[in-house]
RNA sequence: GGGCGUGUAGCACAGCUGGAUAAUGCACCGGCCUCCUAAGCCGGAGAUCGCGGGUUCGAAUCCUGCCGCGCCCGCCA
């Protein structure tokens, strides 16, 4: 509670000090209290029992007794060999009230640029990509929380083989033959008989079948390969010829993430680094350096060993025939993302770190920073690993129908009264915001076994939880508005001495959101504001029973003034998580 | 074989810049709707923090060895 601690600090180094300790100290030991109960903030003695040559429970005593007093301290007491703070709640109380929930740095915002998702356009969105995007979304999200001035950019691959599968199939193949080696598969849901990602996958699956089946498999492997060499040579026929064939997929997985709250503000090709020229001044930089190796063919590798590299340490970013490779172009793309902003986040799965090692080595070899990169760990399916070609898979778009779906279910039994569209509206919200946060409130290096029952759980622990939280404040402000029948909320108000035990959890629980968007920036760790934001959802739970804002002598106007509080910060800790704050549900 | 990550109650998961009784949810047992939305609240039970050593006043947290799981080790993307 760094509230506290500012004007704590410098009165526990002032006892030490008068009881011959050394005060330096005091700014790393003193610590939030692990406990609720024990206080807010906790010195351990211990480190001073040697020193001073006391044991730690006289320490603590003594200090107890050496602390000046300060309007923000309530209590203070020795435990143990602790010294334990609570903050006076009246002057937290006004403190809040008068200042709000500070997030962050307007005064120094930096522009910092996200790259996620970059999912390769050649078929539906499926769960298993969903960890990307829906961490690097909230890390956008919580990133504009904090007054950062962010861009969400989406690396568009629109090249190489991928890609070139993809076009080449829907050139070379009409329906019948797709749907006739695609017969012993199972078929698509109907629901998505529109929606052109779940349609040109077909082709590329069948495309992928004929590859590996095909008794003219040679023939194909060439016809693709010629179109991959044209690509990465920048051959705009060939080029515009994979956008005609990608770009309908890409709009219809970003419809999907769009039903998530997920946007970007940029797509970047990886082609324009080859026609524009940079990937071939890049090579040629590279080429020059200190590090740099030639194979017997005329390829061109840096020796990344040098550099701490271990494992394999040859970084070969210049094929024999002269063409880049994907890190070469990732290696342009970043020089460029440079010149964009002042902070560079990656949002990428954990098969990536090795490239990510070459590529954040060469740049700084090249005198460039590298980028930080929050890795995340795939998700699987009980059965293991997912996989298109088993079908393996959960689409996100069946997923969300079903969440939405069994929303609606929960909905219309506890709110009969509802009509469809409500109910429709509800679910939709409610559905959408459980999914993501079902993902996003686990560590990103975990792995994740995803389970239908953990995402549709709407129980606590769930994004539904929290926006019920936030409706119950929503309701409160309704009604208070409603009794003041246009009269404006009265500005003036007692905070009373004695507060009910909800009262105060919520208040320190506010006064801690500051500290924990902090943490969660500098990190990048969205799931411990997820925790956070549930921590929330539970005081105002307890608030909500302790104090009636609707007394029988009408409206308290403090404990509505605290429930304004919340409700805000709730509702702009629900976006910054992706989860739609509903006033009713 | 080498590199990186991970292992915490029946299940899932937090804590890991060392600090007091290891937090939370699901599931389980019991209680609360004449009172601002019970998708809620209150109480109970459940953990040799993978295993062995070490450092420390103090280790889930740091070091080390082993074991399990995941990912990577292409002139693929």
């Amino acid at each position: 509670m760094q509230l506290l601690k500012t004007h704590a600090l410098p009165l526990v180094q002032a006892a030490l000090r008068s009881i011959g300790g050394d005060p330096s100290l005091v700014e790393r030991v003193l610590q939030p209290a692990r406990e609720a109960d024990q206080g807010d903030l906790s010195l351990p003695c211990f480190p001073f029992a040697k020193s001073l040559g006391k044991s730690p429970v006289t320490i603590a005593e003594d200090l107890c007794s050496a602390m000046a007093s300060h309007e923000s301290i309530g209590e203070i007491h020795a435990v143990n060999g602790y010294l334990n703070i609570r903050v006076n709640p009246v002057w937290l109380a006004q403190r809040l009230l008068t200042q709000g929930i500070d997030n962050g740095c307007e005064k120094n915002a930096r522009r910092v640029l996200i790259e996620h998702t970059s999912a390769n356009p050649n078929g539906p969105f499926h769960v298993g990509r969903a960890r990307n995007a829906i961490l690097g979304d909230t890390l956008v999200r919580l990133q504009r929380l904090w007054g950062n001035d962010v861009t969400a950019e989406y690396y568009v691959d629109d090249m190489g083989k991928q890609v070139a599968v993809l076009a080449w199939a829907l050139e070379a193949l009409n329906r019948d033959e797709v749907e006739a080696l695609l017969e012993d598969r199972e078929v698509p849901n109907p629901m998505w008989a529109s929606k052109p990602d779940h349609q040109r996958v077909r082709w590329y699956q069948a495309a992928q079948r004929l590859r590996k089946e095909s008794d003219d498999a040679p023939e194909i492997e060439r016809a693709i390969g010629e179109l991959v060499h044209a690509s990465e040579n920048g051959d705009e026929g060939v080029l515009e010829q994979f956008e005609a064939a990608y770009q309908p997929v890409l709009d219809g997985m970003l419809a999907t993430l769009g039903r998530l709250g997920i946007a970007y503000d940029r797509f970047t090709k990886e082609s324009v680094f080859v026609t524009n020229g940079d990937v071939a001044a890049l090579m040629e930089e590279l080429g020059a350096l200190e590090i740099n190796g030639h194979a017997e063919n005329g390829a061109q590798y840096l020796d990344l060993g040098q550099r701490g590299l271990k494992g394999k340490t040859e970084f070969f970013y210049r094929r024999g025939d002269g063409s880049s490779l994907y890190a070469t172009r990732d290696i342009a793309y970043h020089r460029w993302k440079w010149t964009q902003c002042n902070e560079l986040i990656n949002v990428l799965g954990e098969d990536h770190k090795l490239q990510a090692q070459q590529v954040g080595l060469t740049l700084e070899e090249l005198g460039a920073r590298r980028p930080e990169v929050m890795f995340y760990s795939f998700i699987k399916l009980p059965e293991g690993k997912m996989s298109t070609r088993q079908g393996n898979v959960v689409f996100m778009d069946d997923l969300l129908e079903e969440a939405k779906a069994q929303a609606a279910a929960v909905v219309t039994e506890r709110r009969p009264e509802y009509d469809m569209e409500t109910v429709a509206t509800i679910a939709e919200a409610v559905g959408t915001s459980a999914v993501r946060f079902n993902i996003v409130n686990v560590s990103p290096e975990k792995g994740f076994t995803f389970r239908w029952e953990d995402a549709l759980s709407f129980e606590a622990g769930s994004a539904p939880f929290v926006m019920y939280s936030h409706t119950r404040a929503c309701s409160i402000r309704a009604k208070v508005l409603q009794q003041l029948n246009g009269a404006k909320p009265p500005t003036s108000y007692e905070i009373t001495e004695s507060m009910p035990e909800g009262l105060v959890q919520l208040l320190r629980t506010l006064a801690l959101h500051d500290d924990g968007l902090e943490k969660v920036i500098r990190e990048h760790r969205p799931h411990l504001y997820a925790e956070y934001i549930l921590h929330l959802s539970n005081a105002y739970n307890g608030f909500y029973r302790d104090c009636h804002v609707l007394g029988e002598d009408g409206v308290n106007a403090f404990y509505f003034a605290v429930s304004e509080l919340a409700r805000s910060t709730l509702k702009s800790g629900m976006e910054a998580l992706g989860i739609q704050p509903l006033e009713t549900m």
